[in-house]
DNA sequence: CCCCCCCC
């Protein structure tokens, strides 16, 4: 098949001009490599499958770089599908430039093709791109061995001996702030190939990619970017420009992997930029929740917001401000919003990979978008297999989308506060040959519940997409919903379509083991 | 400041 790389895309990743899909390139690429990193922490028995990494070779044809796979963009190679001669195009990726080396940090991705003949005769790009530091301007941490426990392959990787971007040569030290940042002014970008990582000492073995060994630590303060950001000139050199600086990607998915939280560059946003705006749908709503506690009565409710980029943010607002909001907000609606506070995520009540928050105030602006807009999705999936839910820790949220093979009736079900709630149970099926139990609880009983129930007393095994499913381990493994699930009955995903027809050709008839006990 | 995801 015909199928055009993004050309020049390695190099110019390699000299620093692609430094993310920000910059408004989701370049396409073939995979050429793909390689499982073995990591220190997975030999410790605390740190489960999380810890696995991939490596892998992109191509653009003429050139290629390593990169690394985020890890919870694992499945593609573990279902089979991220493969040697996969076509991909990356959707959220930062480069940068570790231990001298440049490294693709792969955050999302679309699998164009699964497998597809290899293109051209990629080489790797030649070395004097990078930058070097100059002669007697080696780095603090040179020569100096005890700055670097690392260098020897413990808490680093131990990876294959081609792996690329092995090497645990100690990083530079910027050796000259005033060139770097005239030199990065002038290209208008926040950070040129002679940046490097300015890892403090401590951390410079423990950052990348010795890093990797940490993954699966969960919102470690002291890996918050490594990088001094004295180093980092500004993104925007004219304050006067009037978009809202767009500086949440660099946190997007702090929460869940260290390795970006480490090396996607801070974005400098000037004071006088600080008045930011938001454009995004909402993709889910809460209900207007009424709470009393020691301190006293009050009510919430929180929504998600999905931007253009794929970001994800919850909003909540309490009190007079969800009064003041709560009826204006629509599901499927897309809004400029302005003036919240910005604060890290309460994860108690946050289920969305963003360790930041909006909370809004009675002085927020919330603007209706009447002319929608199409480059922001209506929702965004991360599906996962039935079988992959086995594996997930309680409590954990996920997205899911298999054929509804059994619905029961809805029943009235008396909580342990006694207050009162309707309940259906229901089973879903998909192709990794699993089943699992999902409880709707609340009003989806009575919604899509009474959908899917008619439809299945008509005969019918209709495909149900979950967004935000909760895993609990009742019985073994089963889901529920939580109030900012979203259910979809036969939707028009491509994944909706393949369940469709493995389903009625084969899938019908194929017992499927549950993870769920009965 | 402020919600705690429901049941067997």
């Amino acid at each position: 098949m015909a199928m055009n790389l993004t050309e020049g895309a390695i190099m110019k990743m390699c000299r620093g001009e692609l430094k993310a899909e920000d910059e408004g390139v989701k370049p396409i690429l073939q995979v050429i490599k793909v390689m499982e990193v073995v990591t220190k922490a997975q030999q410790q028995p605390s740190s489960s499958s999380s810890t696995e990494r991939y490596w892998v070779v992109l191509s653009d044809g003429t050139h290629q770089q390593q990169g690394i796979l985020a890890t919870q963009k694992n499945y593609f190679v573990k279902d089979g599908k991220l493969q040697k001669g996969s076509i991909v195009r990356l959707t959220h990726f930062v480069c940068d430039e570790v231990q001298r080396r440049m490294i693709i940090i792969i955050v999302d991705l679309d699998l164009i093709i699964e497998k597809s003949d290899l293109i051209g005769e990629p080489v790797p790009v030649a070395k004097p791109v990078v930058v070097q530091s100059p002669a007697g301007q080696p780095g603090t941490g040179t020569g100096n061995p005890q700055s670097f426990p690392g260098s020897s392959p413990v808490g680093g990787l131990v990876n294959k001996p081609n792996a690329a971007g092995a090497s645990m040569e100690p990083p530079r030290i910027n050796q000259s702030y005033g060139s770097a940042y005239s030199r990065n002014s002038d290209s208008g970008r926040y950070a040129a190939p002679n940046v490097p990582a300015a890892y403090p000492k401590t951390e410079s073995s423990a950052g990348y990619p010795g890093s990797v060994s940490l993954g699966g630590s969960y919102g470690e303060q002291s890996f918050r970017n490594p990088r001094s950001e004295a180093l980092q000139p500004p993104l925007n050199t004219s304050a006067h420009q009037p978009q809202p600086v767009y500086q949440q990607p660099s946190s997007m998915y702090t929460n869940r992997e260290p390795i970006a939280r480490n090396e996607a560059p801070p974005r400098i946003t000037p004071i006088a930029a600080l008045n930011w705006t938001i454009k995004a749908r909402v993709t889910a709503k809460g209900e207007l929740k009424h709470y009393n506690n020691p301190r006293g009565d009050g009510k919430v409710f929180s929504f998600y917001l999905l931007d253009s980029d794929g970001g994800e943010i919850q909003v909540t607002c309490f009190n007079a401000v969800a009064d003041q909001f709560f009826n204006q907000i629509e599901v499927g609606k897309v809004y400029l919003i302005s003036k919240g506070s910005l604060r890290p995520a309460q994860k108690a009540y946050n289920h969305l990979p963003n360790d930041q928050e909006i909370f809004l105030e009675s002085t927020s602006i919330v603007q209706p978008c009447f002319d929608d807009d199409s480059s922001i999705p209506q929702q965004q999936f991360h599906f996962r297999h039935i079988s992959d839910i086995e594996g997930m820790d309680n409590n954990s949220i996920t997205d899911i989308i298999g054929i509804v093979t059994f619905i029961s009736p809805s029943a009235s079900i008396m909580r342990k506060n006694g207050t009162e709630t309707q309940r259906r149970i229901l089973y879903l099926k998909d192709m990794s040959g699993r089943s699992v139990e999902l409880t709707l609880w609340g009003n989806f009983c009575n919604a899509e519940g009474q959908s899917l129930q008619n439809m299945y007393d008509s005969g019918l095994f209709p495909v149900l997409a979950v967004k935000t499913g909760r895993v609990n381990d009742f019985n073994g493994k089963s889901l529920g919903t939580i109030s900012t699930s979203q259910l979809f009955i036969e939707p028009n995903y491509p994944e909706a379509h393949s369940l469709r027809r493995w389903f009625d050709e084969e899938g019908r008839n194929i017992p499927s083991v549950s993870i769920s006990i009965h």
